[in-house]
DNA sequence: CGCTCGATATTCT
DNA sequence: GAATATCGAGCGA
């Protein structure tokens, strides 16, 4: 499978967007002199954030500037600041009957540009390069100027394309909330050597 | 390894 | 004024 998944795709709950991207990859080209640059890696973890009724939302409160993204077409890149640090990204999705929502893209393993993204991030181990939400866009180069980008083209600078092979994929709690902490919508391959946290063994 | 804390924009109360 | 979908430095064990 080549491409990218198409809008259709992300018009299906969150919870089950997010659980599908894991196994894609996530890429950004930066436009060099005269050819691009391909910075991307496989997605690891991701959590689903929901409409008007899911209390750690963004879009909890209905549409602000902010979070207009999560309002609005479904596959585009909702992009914001945080903590007055860092950047996080997701990409917009939701089933026709939820007002509001996006899939948080939490952790990566890197697989194109890997020494670009050791500059970026002024870190040498791999395993640490884009193991977290903040880090992945440090490591990308992802700001505030690409919210609202088409994740769903191969000519965006920020978008996501099919994977080479199927992950395995569990769920768990998602992580930073202190509302709705009970729900499972973060996603994550058990096996991956980059997630943010180690995933809770059941006993 | 685990804990505490500072950085500090945006939004909420 | 407080909280936040985070990270990394500093410290103690």
């Amino acid at each position: 499978m080549t491409g990218c998944p198409n809008r259709a795709f992300y018009r299906r709950s969150t919870a089950s967007v997010a659980e599908r991207l894991v196994g894609m990859k996530l890429v950004r080209t930066i436009a060099g002199n005269g050819m691009n640059v391909r910075l991307s890696g496989i997605i690891v973890e991701t959590e689903a954030y929901g409409g008007l009724d899911d209390p750690a939302s963004h879009a909890r409160m209905g549409p602000t500037p902010r979070n207009s993204v999560m309002f609005g077409e479904v596959g585009v890149a909702y992009v914001y600041f945080t903590y007055g640090n860092h950047f996080c990204v997701n990409v917009s999705a939701r089933s026709q009957i939820e007002p509001a929502g996006a899939v948080l893209i939490r952790a990566l393993e890197p697989l194109e540009g890997i020494e670009i993204m050791k500059l970026h991030r002024d870190e040498e181990e791999s395993t640490s390069l884009t193991n977290g939400p903040g880090k992945l866009t440090q490591a990308l180069n992802i700001d505030s100027a690409l919210n609202g980008v088409d994740m769903t083209s191969v000519r965006s600078e920020l978008h996501i394309e099919f994977g080479e092979k199927p992950r395995e994929v569990v769920s768990a709690t998602r992580i930073g909330i202190s509302r709705a902490t009970e729900k499972r919508w973060r996603f994550v391959d058990p096996f991956s050597r980059c997630l943010s946290r180690k995933i809770q063994i059941k006993v």
